[in-house]
DNA sequence: AACGCATACAACCGCGAACGT
DNA sequence: CACGTTCGCGGTTGTATGCGT
């Protein structure tokens, strides 16, 4: 049948995005809402296909990512979960609050695979470097560092892994990378904490306190120190918001609490590339 | 200062899943 | 149930920036 073009490639703009078109954007998502991707760049006035838009919006301008790079907690985290998951880093992400699946596999190509190969950790199995690939497979322990390991008992896929997880994600064809499809047993259902974090989609590691409304601006400066780097600049990026047109943005969930807290957590925009806004 | 290489990250592409008709 | 459309995901690429020589 032939796949449709997303859009029309010849009218439609590529590359890096301008301000004008970050300014567009927002401005029509906060308006308007999330809806159907394809209309968006039309109806934004954007020369860009709905792909790209929604790229652009989930990646970089939602208001709620926070900004920065993954601290400890979340860096041991996505270890953790990418043992059990392999690269489904949209369901890494959806464990990470403000963080985004394509920051969390740019992170991970370009940080973690180095840091665990120098720790003699093969970051596609998760087993040791040079450790012949078995039928015993390697999964973090959630809480340490040391991989631990786990008997993949048979190869049939075992339906006892964590429920949701399982039956969720194992339904994907792309199994994690590890030798022999092994990965899908690995999930150790003794690990109840894993267990845990697996079944919640709410924040669990320590950086998620930033998610818990920090009652001043300073609490939360000290409680994530990373996303909170300017919260002055965060104030800047919403008043600038305001000037095309954020009182119709839809971020009614701020009248409830105090601005400024709230700027904390929704408004980590500070990178030099969304500041591009304030000029 | 200039050049080349390495690194980091934003953005693109193609595929498959989900959904609607 | 078949087909068409849209969306989301994961892999890959392109480019800006940093760093060493």
């Amino acid at each position: 049948m032939g796949r449709q073009p997303c859009c029309d490639k010849l009218s439609v703009k590529k590359g890096p995005w301008t301000a004008e078109e970050d300014k567009k954007l927002i401005n029509f998502i906060l308006t308007n809402g999330q809806c159907c991707w394809r209309a968006v760049p039309k109806l934004a006035g954007l020369l860009r296909c709905g792909k790209s838009c929604r790229l652009r919006w989930t990646n970089y301008l939602r208001p709620d990512l926070k900004r920065g790079l993954l601290n400890d907690a979340e860096e041991q985290l996505v270890i953790d979960l990418h043992a059990r998951l392999g690269n489904r880093w949209s369901k890494i992400a959806a464990r990470l609050p403000g963080r985004t699946d394509n920051e969390i596999k740019n992170h991970w190509n370009t940080h973690i695979k180095k840091k665990l190969t120098k720790m003699g950790i093969d970051p596609v199995t998760h087993e040791p470097i040079n450790k012949p690939c078995t039928t015993t497979t390697r999964a973090f322990n959630s809480s340490k560092q040391t991989p631990s390991v786990v008997v993949d008992h048979q190869p049939e896929p075992a339906k006892t892994e964590e429920s949701q997880v399982s039956s969720e994600e194992n339904s994907s064809s792309s199994q994690p990378e590890n030798c022999s499809g092994a990965e899908s047993n690995n999930r150790d259902d003794d690990d109840p904490l894993m267990n845990f974090l697996l079944e919640k989609d709410i924040p669990f590691f320590d950086d998620a306190l930033s998610w818990d409304f920090p009652a001043t601006p300073s609490a939360g400066n000290s409680i994530n120190n990373v996303s909170l780097s300017s919260w002055e600049e965060n104030c800047a990026w919403l008043l600038d918001c305001q000037d095309f047109g954020v009182e119709e943005f839809g971020f009614g969930c701020f009248n409830d609490v105090d601005m400024g807290m709230d700027m904390n957590m929704n408004m980590n925009m500070t990178t030099s590339s969304n500041m591009h806004l304030l000029e």
